[in-house]
RNA sequence: GUACCUGUAGCUCAGCAGGAUAGAGCAUUCGCCUUCUAAGCGAACGGCCGGGGGUUCGAAUCCCUCCAGGUACGCCA
């Protein structure tokens, strides 16, 4: 229940006049402080057209004021703060959600329009880093956001599958590459032979131009450099569905960038035809001055195609395949530029769904304030960082629940989701600097700090020996107290917090919302007692329940796993 | 040089579709486990909201300008 809605609707009886429903609507905010009520409306706008000073309008509204769902008007100077009727609310918040469950907050928003999301898009051959953590999660969540409003999301791994490097990397194998150590640690070796060939190019320039031969090749179907690209891919595939099991995100489309190399012609033609094409210093590009833009650089002077050349195949293939409402890019911050020029020259070649695509940026993490590179060296593995997490989580629960059954399992949760569930709760434009203790933390506003507050809400309900099947009834729950009233309130913004989550496709509203609810009932929790015998505790119960439920939805939409004990 | 992003407590950040005394977490100090998991709760300490100007009844929030940091700006992706 929207009961903002209500009271706009309650005041419009006396406003009408002078301000839409709507209007109203948005005026009313809610006090930062407590002690002002649950709603508050300022008179000040009022002022001019009653021609009164606003405290006295404000005392006029209150005097003929009614609602089926507000205790108490007070006037307090040009504010009309509105004390809703808890014992209504609380308990139609708590039957809806009880009875919704997991579904609680659905909305079919979104017809079920498809929105494909280019995310996570790992190089092949090369490790997945912090950076690789961001896009992956932050597109799983708004896949999970999206599809809880309705739409239907794709998620797409854009495999960074081909490109001159893989004729470097094919070089360095024949050179100093070894079957045997690849098979047995694939990324890594893989890896190392892509540093070595950029150290020894120092050494011998004319490693360059055997890499470029090798690509060549692989571009025309060579069988021994296909033979080996393919093997590379593989190799490196299984490594990353290691890290996504872990990360518990699965893809709809692996399809990645050697995907579009044969629909990159029709691009070319496509340009031409409509005359967008001009050669430039012996390169064919897209001019964009009328969008204050550097042209895009379609083919070099060697007739290679470039970057926007495959995203312009990749976003038409999407647009036809997929007929997408919208279609999301989870993309570092460092590529603004790139997309800038990419949607420009969509719209050069007469498509309007350009608008439709979304550069979903993140900050960049840095590491002792340098910018993250595989070829300094100066990189930090996701995968190391999953594991040093799940380590200290175990370290953990041996403090604090020696006895906990499945303590692998459990550290794992724990561990993963305080990574996850860091990347996610800030504003995900911000930078910022690797600091692994930072980001391994289990106190305060932390994933495990979320996940322990659920733990804590099913081990009340398991003392209580009851199940789900206990709510079912007609009963009705229904509580006063200001310690439940936050939290009663926090569950029922639910819905608006999913519905701005979805329009600044922003995972952290989610996250601060979880955090929030979590600080509610730990507050609750040192202050109410529940299974003490008293009037309220079916009530109390159904409380409990009811954040196990949203605090499960929340992380659940994050990507977190939320283990029963910890 | 141009464009974009950022600048709020010692640190990490909320708040920014303008509104009532600027909020969390961490760190520091202190208090709370014979009662539902102390990965918790409470208290104290801590702020020219980068500087300056403007718009407004009202600005951390909008506009201008300056300063500082980051990123990107044609043959990588």
């Amino acid at each position: 229940m929207d009961f903002k809605q209500i009271i706009a609707e309650d005041l419009s009886t006396q406003l009408s006049e002078h301000l839409t429903i709507n209007e109203i609507y948005n005026l009313l905010e809610k006090p930062k402080n407590t002690e002002h009520g649950d709603l508050a409306f300022p008179a000040f706008q009022l002022a001019k057209v009653f021609r009164k000073n606003p405290a006295e309008i404000a005392s006029d509204i209150a005097d003929d004021f009614s609602s089926d769902i507000v205790d108490k008007v007070d006037v307090v100077g040009p504010y009309l703060n509105f004390y809703l009727n808890k014992g209504t609310i609380s308990a139609e918040v708590l039957k809806e959600i009880i009875t919704e469950k997991g579904d609680y907050g659905n909305t079919d928003f979104g017809a079920g329009k498809n929105i494909p999301i280019d995310m996570s898009s790992p190089n092949i051959a090369k490790p997945m880093s912090m950076g690789h953590l961001r896009s992956t999660v932050i597109g799983n969540a708004l896949a999970n956001i999206l599809e809880k409003m309705g739409f239907q999301p794709i998620k797409i791994n854009y495999l960074g599958d081909w490109g001159t490097q893989f004729g470097r990397l094919i070089t360095a194998y024949k050179l100093w590459g070894e079957e045997e150590k690849v098979r047995a640690n694939p990324i890594a070796e893989l890896n190392e032979l892509y540093v070595r060939f950029h150290e020894e190019l120092e050494k011998e320039p004319e490693l360059e131009e055997v890499g470029r031969s090798w690509f060549k090749k692989l571009e025309n179907g060579d069988k021994e450099a296909t033979e080996l690209w393919r093997w590379f891919r593989e190799e490196s595939l299984n490594e990353f569905n290691i890290v996504y099991d872990r990360l518990g995100v699965s893809f709809d489309s692996t399809n990645g960038e050697s995907f579009y190399n044969d629909k990159m012609d029709e691009v070319v033609e496509l340009l031409e035809e409509k005359g967008l094409l001009v050669e430039d210093q012996g390169a064919q590009v897209v001019r964009l001055e009328d969008y204050d833009l550097q042209p895009a650089l379609i083919k070099k002077q060697d007739g290679a195609t470039l970057y926007i050349t495959r995203d312009l195949a990749a976003a038409l293939y999407r647009k036809r395949t997929y007929d997408f409402d919208q279609s999301l890019y989870v993309v570092g911050q460092d590529q603004i530029y790139h997309f800038t020029q990419l949607k420009a020259v969509l719209a050069e070649m007469g498509y309007e769904w350009e608008a439709d695509i979304h550069h979903i940026i993140f900050g960049l993490i840095s590491i002792d304030g340098q910018k993250m590179s595989t070829r300094r060296g100066k990189v930090v593995l996701l995968e190391d960082v999953l594991d040093e997490a799940a380590v200290r989580a175990e370290k953990q629960i041996n403090e604090k629940n020696p006895n906990l059954e499945n303590k692998d399992e459990v550290a794992e949760q724990v561990g993963v989701g305080a990574v996850v569930f860091h990347d996610l709760q800030h504003d995900r434009r911000n930078d910022f600097n690797f600091n692994l203790d930072e980001i391994v933390q289990f106190e305060g506003e932390t994933g495990p700090y979320v996940q322990y507050t659920r733990a804590r809400a099913l081990s009340i309900l398991k003392k209580a020996n009851i199940d789900a099947s206990y709510f079912e009834s007609e009963k009705e729950f229904a509580l006063t107290d200001d310690y439940s009233w936050t939290v009663i309130k926090l569950i029922q913004s639910f819905s608006s917090t999913l519905e701005r989550a979805y329009r600044e496709y922003e995972p952290s509203v989610i996250a601060k919302h979880a955090l929030r609810l979590a600080q509610a009932f730990n507050r609750f929790y040192a202050n109410v007692r529940v299974l003490d015998e008293n009037p309220e505790r079916e009530s109390r119960l159904a409380l409990v329940y009811a954040v196990a439920l949203m605090l499960e939805e929340d992380l659940r939409l994050l990507g977190v796993q939320a283990p029963d004990e910890m």
